[in-house]
DNA sequence: TGTACATCAGTGAACGCGCGTTCACTGATGTAC
DNA sequence: TGTACATCAGTGAACGCGCGTTCACTGATGTAC
């Protein structure tokens, strides 16, 4: 008889269990230290077990960053699936909304993760293959809002004037593998605009906007529908 | 008689000397460990002289990054103006390139100090006042080159329909302070184009155009050309 | 159902290393007369 | 120009602390027969 989900001894229990309050605690002491200050024993300690066990669940504390950063992409992108999967869909430009909301609320809700993540990689880490999946599900949610824009036949037309050669090659490769229904001239814009969702929240979050915009949530709400309007992504 | 260039004691010279010897070896180290794990310990160490000595130079360890945080700022500012300052004045489109190439190729130039400063924060670590000032360089530049722009009669008209409230009173207050002379929607394009520009040099930078688009150069360039156009900026 | 054995979680000590900061000191460089 | 004193750079030892990782171990939980 295979493992059953309701079967799972009492050990595997403790030890999802466990696993998962390391993580936590681990998550908490972010904010003090950040990413590169981590440290296992202090973990260790907050929990009241020595700092050898630890080893028990996580190889070395590289492994315990990796499963950090894997659980910050599918945090961050499960609320902007969820959130964007409650949109009719053919209300792109809702759906973008959302989108944008969602990200910038989970980054304020979780500011050390989201540094983790997007922010300045941490020196002497080098995150694994693992890592790729989970960061590209907020990515792959824009990509079939931009492709479901295109059926629509809401996107703008292609800008006048043909795309510099070397800029051509790039989109043409990407539209292979992400969006191979969304012009390329459309494309281009859509990289401009989720390169803007997140420099908008890296900026609030980095600081950079400080002594300079004070009601960020409005100018940032303004600056998304802008920008989706402007980029032709909606009419 | 006061102290002259000239007439500076050896003594004095020395001190600056070894001041800058220190920074670049911190600035050196940033690579390898980071920010928050820059060690004054290890700078004294390999520059040969005994860790207590630095403390003649710096009072503590936050005393040494806030230093390396000002040169950061002067250093991408200092960057910016000298080649926005060989544009011709009336050709805003060249001066904004010139603005946005510079900053791209300083980063990649200096991949952690531009970390240190437009990455994630420092956790433990709070930016004195003194680090204002060289941090407004950039977007000081900025904002004379959107004014000559609305002096030059080539911005855009506002964009139909009025701005939310919210929005309207966060660009009053910021057209007071930076940029009296442009109109508030043309800001908030500047905003965003300022976001963009340092949205897209950050993901270069910080690995999230990887294994997505290879040749970032010339989509950066036509990025950075399409943004202004697309806000306005330039006809 | 009961027993023998294998698996696994957690312990505690140890290794070898690093850190920021303080302090009393030596000796060289500058300054005032 | 020469001397007495003040300033300053750099020394070396020390304080008290933290880290990642390994290893032989105990004792509890699971498994196969």
């Amino acid at each position: 008889v295979p493992t059953s989900p309701a079967s799972v001894g009492a050990r595997a229990r403790a030890r999802a269990e466990l696993t998962s309050e390391i993580k936590a605690e681990a998550r908490r002491q972010l904010a003090d230290v950040g990413a590169s200050g981590l440290s296992l024993r202090a973990v260790a300690r907050e929990l009241g077990m020595v700092s050898s066990a630890v080893y028990r669940y996580f190889p070395s504390r590289d492994d315990l960053l990796t499963a950090l950063i894997i659980d910050a992409y599918d945090a961050v992108g499960e609320a902007v699936e969820a959130a964007e999967a409650t949109c009719r869909r053919d209300d792109v430009g809702g759906r973008w909304m959302a989108v944008c909301r969602t990200v910038r609320r989970w980054a304020l809700d979780h500011p050390y993760e989201y540094g983790l993540v997007y922010g300045s990689p941490v020196p002497g880490y080098a995150a694994p293959q693992d890592t790729v999946g989970p960061g590209t599900r907020v990515t792959t949610v824009l990509s079939d809002i931009l492709a479901d824009a295109q059926l629509l036949g809401v996107l703008d037309p292609p800008e006048a004037g043909p795309l510099p050669r070397r800029v051509k090659a790039e989109l043409a490769a990407l539209r292979r593998s992400f969006a191979p229904t969304v012009p390329e001239s459309a494309l281009e814009r859509g990289i401009m605009a989720w390169t803007l969702l997140f420099g908008f929240v890296s900026f609030e979050l980095f600081g950079q906007y400080h002594s300079m915009v004070d009601d960020t949530e409005a100018l940032f709400d303004h600056a998304m529908a802008s920008t989706a309007r402007l980029f032709g992504l909606w009419p």
